[in-house]
DNA sequence: CGAACCTTTGAGTTA
DNA sequence: CAAAGGTTCG
């Protein structure tokens, strides 16, 4: 890992090397050069630098501006050294547009802004570097989806509980909320917890923590939830921190979660004394577990804990004592708390909700920051008016913002379009034929995007635009790392690096096929599980006997082989190199080039661009800590090509020319959404509209199709709401190119958008109604099921959820014995009992026997039917 | 053990 | 309709 606080330098102290560089030059290049065409709001943003600020930048306004401004200004400022300006965002793309502005800003890559980052590549690099103090070791493994469901199954069978019923996916879904929620086991409710699996929730979430501890590894939401553990309990490291960061920046504040929130609040106070306890300084938030006093009670285990990793530090030293030394640097001590945080956010923009943010947190910033300045950015750059005009208006129906009005000085441009159609495919060749037009006019299809709610309405687009032979790209998607192949090579890597990796090693043991299946690693499992070891060393165990079939029993030979020559070759092999060796060995690249499938020759490109990657880190170690949380997918966006999206991942992107399809009920808004969150979901698919029509610059052109294919079917559909609550001045009703089309204007006139003042009259417009009647056909029951969430909004626990966990009417508690038995497996894996000579034994498939030797854990058993094997102990039991 | 075939279920957005 | 899971047969 890269050594961010290492300062260059001894003798002249402010104008040197790499950090003192970057200052000198802002200075020299600027003279305040940078702050010219900024507004007088904008300015003020940047200006402002000390204590709290919060600014609400609507969109367009110049809210990437704003912050790299501001850091320029900070460091000309001789403010603060880049490495002591954390600044956050939520994406790796934003973070990289900030890194790229402010290179261009101050004439210069930014070496030094190595706190310039997402939460969680972050979080993950303090979590690195007192991972000892969370019971981690520094080069854990940060786990996928993939691991985590595959770690959770196991869970829930060693508990014997039906993952038919209670399905992993869900469980892991409810520890990602809490994790959101900054809950730890312990402070997750009971109700909550009790809900999932007759009650276990609670204690399979522990569990869960427990198995990743042993595991090395951490999944996504621990990135934070155990720096905030690590920080509660070690005052002195959160010490360290506050000092260090003397600005703090957060891009999109207004989808934090409460997570988030806490760990920014802790980072956010003054260093605070010794002593203090840290439930002082948090407040109560919502959802906010109680923190009881940890600090005060720090026990000499941790204390020594905290000297280790102390002492540590001091080899990448802290910048603490050449910091005060620093001219012009104003004394962190003497700053009152809470110090120089500034918040960059759009209320009406938060579409993260169903991610657990917090809209609150944006809201409520002037409460939990006193004394914030809040600054309101306003003056939108990038729409003409009609679009702005539409997306005003439509946010306007939301209850719950603060409130800004957009303004533009652009001419009016074109109105907003919406467009009927028979059906999605007349959708897409609809949509196909406008783009083909705006071609012909000239338009770069760069600056052509199709934004869509839902990632399987791309699909018509595609084929369409196939058959037209329209250059286009597909953004967000699955993301690089996710895939398949790429999922696979990481996991001999990590194999390599890290033997106890069990979850990489199931991953790739039978791949590609080695003839070792469910049954030999069934077997594994239960000899690591009672020896507790790691699988792979169970498996080298195991080979050394007779319990496997000789043909498993030599494939799995062989593959311990491979990776004891592969992690021998790794001291002088570079790790490019090896990686090519491993995939090549292993057969894994062999397997995709035997796979005639269609995208197997994509597979192999991704391989290469994998290998490729590695390039740029130092060591396979280097690579497997950033992989996770730093590939995106491969930017070559070097053509001309029309860009194809959802909605969530246009955000903060913008376009000429937007098209927007598929505003109909159910769809946009989403259902589900309605269902699970009732009106706070309404709300957000409303701001999720807002985000949709403000990406356009001159051009937003919405669609609404009759009949749309849902799980295979055709069925009816009814022009969304959002359309009804568009101001008809800005907007123009078209035909559908495509011909056969829908009259369009006699079911849907934006004419009745006026009395849609609240949400309880948005029940009144002729969409809703209408969606109702369409809803009781075909489905009955669920259509119930969807009022009564609805109804009863915000209350989303005991409202829907709790439907879809009582569902089936599965409350009794099955087989008192479970827990019984559960504590007779945790009773019998705990000691192991050694053999002696000549003791009578049973084995399970074997039958009984009598040792005949022994050698460490390893037995040769003379058993009565089966004759002499080899066995390992623990398959054995004495009788 | 694995391939082929059959059944079922399900399609919302993500670091 | 498609993918994922389950079952059966070689």
């Amino acid at each position: 890992m890269t050594e961010p606080n290492k300062l260059p330098h001894r003798g002249v102290p402010e104008h040197q090397p790499a950090a003192g560089g970057i200052a000198a030059r802002a200075r020299a290049a600027a003279g305040p050069q940078y702050l010219n065409g900024l507004n007088p709001e904008q300015r003020e943003a940047v200006e402002t630098l000390d204590g709290p600020v919060l600014v609400l930048a609507g969109a367009g306004t110049g809210k990437t501006r704003v912050l790299t401004t501001r850091i320029a200004h900070i460091l000309s400022q001789s403010r603060a050294r880049p490495h002591e300006i954390l600044s956050v965002t939520f994406t790796n793309k934003a973070a990289r547009e900030m890194k790229l502005r402010l290179g261009q800003m101050l004439g210069q890559a930014v070496e030094g802004m190595p706190w310039l980052g997402t939460f969680h590549s972050i979080g993950g690099r303090i979590l690195r570097f007192h991972a000892e103090l969370v019971q981690l070791k520094s080069n854990f493994t940060v786990l996928d989806v993939d691991d985590q469901v595959r770690l959770l199954k196991q869970l829930l069978q060693a508990e014997s509980i039906d993952d038919k019923r209670w399905p992993a996916r869900m469980l892991a879904g409810l520890i990602d909320g809490w994790k959101n929620r900054g809950l730890a086991p312990s402070q997750v409710p009971s109700g909550e917890a009790a809900m999932f699996g007759n009650g276990k929730g609670g204690k399979l979430y522990a569990s869960y923590q427990e198995r990743l501890k042993i595991l090395n590894a951490a999944d996504f939401g621990d990135l934070l939830l155990e720096n905030i553990r690590l920080f509660r309990e070690n005052p002195d490291v959160l010490r360290q921190y506050q000092s260090r960061f003397k600005f703090i920046l957060v891009d999109e504040y207004q989808d934090t979660n409460v997570a988030q929130y806490l760990w920014l609040r802790l980072l956010s106070q003054a260093p605070s004394r010794p002593g203090v306890p840290l439930s002082a300084i948090i407040p109560g938030h919502t959802d906010t577990p109680v923190i009881p006093g940890h600090a005060e009670g720090v026990n000499s285990d941790v204390q020594s804990h905290i000297e280790e990793s102390r002492s540590k530090e001091d080899s990448a030293p802290d910048s603490g004592s050449a910091l005060s030394a620093h001219p012009g640097m104003t004394p962190s001590q003497s700053q009152t708390p809470p110090k120089n945080i500034c918040c960059v956010g759009d209320d009406d923009q938060s579409i993260y909700g169903w991610r657990g943010a917090e809209v609150d947190n944006i809201l409520r910033f002037e409460h939990d920051f006193p004394g914030a300045k809040v600054i309101r950015l306003e003056r939108n750059y990038r729409s003409t008016g009609h679009i702005l005009a539409a997306a005003s208006h439509l946010i306007a129906h939301n209850e719950g913002r603060l409130g800004k009005t957009l303004r533009t000085e652009d001419v009016d441009g074109e109105k907003v379009t919406v467009t009927g159609s028979w059906d999605s495919e007349e959708e897409a060749r609809a949509i196909g034929e406008e783009i083909e037009e705006l071609q012909r006019a000239g338009e770069n299809l760069n600056e052509v995007a199709i934004l869509v709610r839902a990632s399987f309405q791309m699909r018509e687009f595609e084929d369409r635009f196939v058959t037209l032979g329209l250059p286009y790209r597909v953004i967000g998607g699955p993301r690089f790392y996710e895939r398949a192949e790429i999922r696979d090579a990481l996991a001999y890597l990590r194999v390599i690096n890290s033997p106890a990796d069990d979850l990489a090693f199931e991953r790739i043991v039978n791949v590609p096929k080695r003839g070792l299946g469910d049954a030999t690693v069934q077997l594994l499992h239960d000899h690591a599980r009672k020896r507790r070891i790691p699988l792979f060393e169970a498996a080298r165990a195991v080979v050394e006997t007779d319990e496997l079939k000789p043909k498993a029993r030599g494939s799995l030979r062989d593959l311990i082989l491979q990776f004891d020559r592969w992690r021998a070759q790794r001291e002088v092999t570079a790790h490019t190199e090896l990686a090519e060796i491993v995939l090549d060995e292993s057969g894994y690249t062999e397997m995709w080039q035997k796979d005639r499938s269609a995208d197997a020759a994509g597979r192999l490109d991704n391989l290469k661009e994998l290998v490729r990657s590695m390039e740029e880190f130092e060591n396979l170690q280097g690579f497997l800590e950033h992989i996770s949380l730093v590939m995106d997918r491969d930017g070559g966006a070097e053509d001309e090509a029309v860009s194809l999206m959802t909605l969530h991942s246009a955000k903060g992107l913008e376009f000429d020319n937007v098209f927007l399809p598929g505003w109909e009920e159910g769809l946009f808004p989403s259902q589900r959404t309605l269902d699970e969150q009732g009106r706070a979901g309404l709300e957000e698919e409303r701001r999720l509209a807002h985000v949709g029509l403000t990406r356009a610059r001159r051009r937003a052109k919405l669609y609404f199709a009759t009949n749309r294919r849902i799980h295979g079917t055709w069925s009816t559909t009814i022009p969304s709401r959002f359309l009804d609550e568009l101001p008809p001045a800005n907007v123009e009703i078209t035909e559908s190119k495509g011909g056969s089309g829908w009259g369009g204007a006699g079911g849907y006139g934006p004419s009745r958008f006026d009395n849609v003042e609240s949400f309880g009259s948005s029940y009144a417009t002729p969409g809703w109604q209408r969606a109702q009647a369409n809803r009781n056909r075909g489905q009955a029951g669920r259509s119930g099921q969807a009022r009564s969430g609805f109804e009863e909004g915000q209350s989303s626990f005991s409202g829907s959820r709790s439907d879809a966990f009582s569902g089936g009417g599965f409350s009794r508690n099955k087989r008192g014995p479970l827990v019984i038995e559960g504590e007779l497996v945790a009773k019998s894996t705990g000691t192991v009992s050694e053999f002696s000579l000549d003791d009578r034994v049973f084995h399970q498939k074997f039958g009984y026997g009598h040792v005949v030797k022994i050698d460490g854990n390893k037995l040769t058993i003379a058993f009565e039917k089966a004759g002499e094997k080899k066995v390992v102990d623990s398959f054995v039991e004495r009788v």
